[in-house]
Order: structure tokens, then C-alpha cells, then sequence
DNA sequence: TATTTGTACTTGCATTTTGCAACAACAAAT
DNA sequence: ATTTGTTGTTGCAAAATGCAAGTACAAATA
């Protein structure tokens, strides 16, 4: 890791997470069942081959995801969320609901619109989701 | 503001505020009762001069922030939250909250340990009070 | 067996953003 | 008249990002 510009827990979130790619990525695993390399390159904002590899590579560093051989595929990488970087979900939670009402052209679609109608609720299930699917 | 990279919301928010400076001049605003330029400059992570030129303007610009000429001191400008900004508050509770359980360094103050008790409760009572500060 | 496809990268280079240090404009205070 | 405070600008170096092409190697196909 970076060294850490303060103690404060904020800034110490930011020095990991704060860029424009790392929490796609975690919403492609998390909210969009992705586990691949190659199903995160085909996500539609156009991720480049450099800064996927080193995301990933710091993710898995910062013990937010896990990478494992796939079973199936021993020439495939399969890519899962640790406890740690489930316990993002509720700032992915409010970066989407937050988004959502400041940009015209986003419109909620189903969680969209749970999150507007009971976000604990969903966090409460997404909670208990992730939580069987954790590494 | 650029153009987005999709109408996902989450990528949507990360346009905005996917780096390691806007959200901790939130911060500043919204925790710290900071308003100025010169008060900015001062926290801890140090931030750049043009930097922190270059985020205030795109944060006016987003409506995030609003700028006004200081009534004491016309030589000097004050920042506030809009209520947009102020909506910004959970995603910073949230990352405090992150960032603090996962960051040996980063002991809870007294709100993080009530947003370790009652994360909920936080959310609304910062809610109430950004509410009366909103320009 | 030879070739193609799929998957996960690496490399090189141009562009953009960030970081750092110094300087500038201007009002208020001394 | 000078100093201090406040909000910047400018120049340059370093780092991050973006883009295009190439590589390595296993699995699937012909």
C-alpha cells in the first residue's frame, strides 16, 4: 500500500478506493455476479488492459478480493469478494442512490428504486447475500 | 463536466467524485466547519494549491459546493454545502466507517464509535443539522 | 497434429492528472 | 509604507491514465 496521507478513516478509504475504477469493479462483482478478468474488460465504460491489471493487483492486495484458479477453466482466474471488501456494499449502496438522483439520464431500475423505498432494507439483504459468497 | 463514461449511477457519482480530494474537501465542510479556501489548504493530507484550486471549481461547478464573498472580509470567499453536497453525507459516513474498522491507525472518535452503535441514527441527525446549513 | 480461440496479461508511447515550489494580485491590518 | 492574510497562477517534474499492439499459454477445434 501507499503510505497513508492521515489517520483519518476517510482519507485512509480514499487512498485505496478514491480513483474512477476500483469501485466498478467491485460493483461488477458484487451487484453483477462478474468474476473475470474478461467479463470486467467487456463492462460498458471501458476499462483499459493496464489499469484493470492494476486494480485487480491492488484489490487482491489490499485483501478486498480474492483471486483463485477457476475449477472448471485451469487456465481461467475467478475473482471474489473477501469479507473486507463486501463491507463496501453500503458505500456502492449510496455512490448508486446518490447518482441516481442527481443524473437525469440514470434511471433507477429495480434496486434503484428499492434503495429509494427502503435502503436499509437492502443493504440489510445484500448484507446477508454476500455474506454466503465471501472468501 | 466530462462526458460520462456510462448512465450507470454508481459510475455516474465516480465521474464526479472518483478521486483522493474531492471527498475529503466535503469532509471538510460537512465534519470539520471549515469554509475557506486557506482552512482547506491546512488539513492534514495537504493538499496542492492548484489542486485544491481545480477541485473547488468543479465542485462549484457540480453544484456541490456553493462559493460567496465573506461578509467580514470581502477579500474573502466562503464555501458551503448545497443540498446536493449535503447528500453526499452518507457515502462519507459510510467510508468512515470502512475505513476505520479496516485501519489499525485510524482510532473512532467519538463518531465513529457512534456510527459503530447506531449508524442510522448518525444519518439522521447530521441529516437535520446539514439541513439548516444547506445554501 | 496443426490451428484457432479464449483468457490473462505486458509493453510502448501519448495524454492527462497530480505534486511541488515559487510567484502574483489585492485587501486588510499594522 | 510595510506586512500579513487570502486566493489564487505558473512552470516543471512525476505519476496515472488511455490506447493500441503484442505475448504466453491452455483449451477447443479441424
Amino acid at each position: 500500500m501507499d503510505k497513508k496521507r492521515s489517520d483519518c478513516p476517510i482519507s485512509c478509504s480514499l487512498d485505496v478506493i478514491g480513483d474512477k475504477w476500483s469501485l466498478l469493479i467491485i460493483r461488477d462483482v458484487m451487484l453483477r455476479g462478474k468474476m473475470s478478468y474478461s467479463e470486467f474488460l467487456k463492462s460498458e465504460e471501458g476499462i483499459a488492459t493496464n489499469i484493470l491489471v492494476s486494480r485487480l493487483a491492488i484489490l487482491e492486495d489490499e485483501d478486498i478480493l480474492v483471486r483463485e484458479v477457476a475449477p472448471a477453466n485451469k487456465s481461467k482466474y475467478i475473482y471474489s469478494l473477501t469479507q473486507k471488501g463486501a463491507d463496501l456494499m453500503p458505500v456502492i449502496i449510496e455512490l448508486m442512490d446518490w447518482g441516481a438522483k442527481y443524473n437525469k439520464n440514470c434511471p433507477r431500475k429495480e434496486l434503484g428504486q428499492k434503495i429509494k423505498k427502503d435502503k436499509a432494507a437492502v443493504v440489510r439483504e445484500l448484507s446477508k447475500v454476500l455474506k454466503n459468497k465471501v472468501k
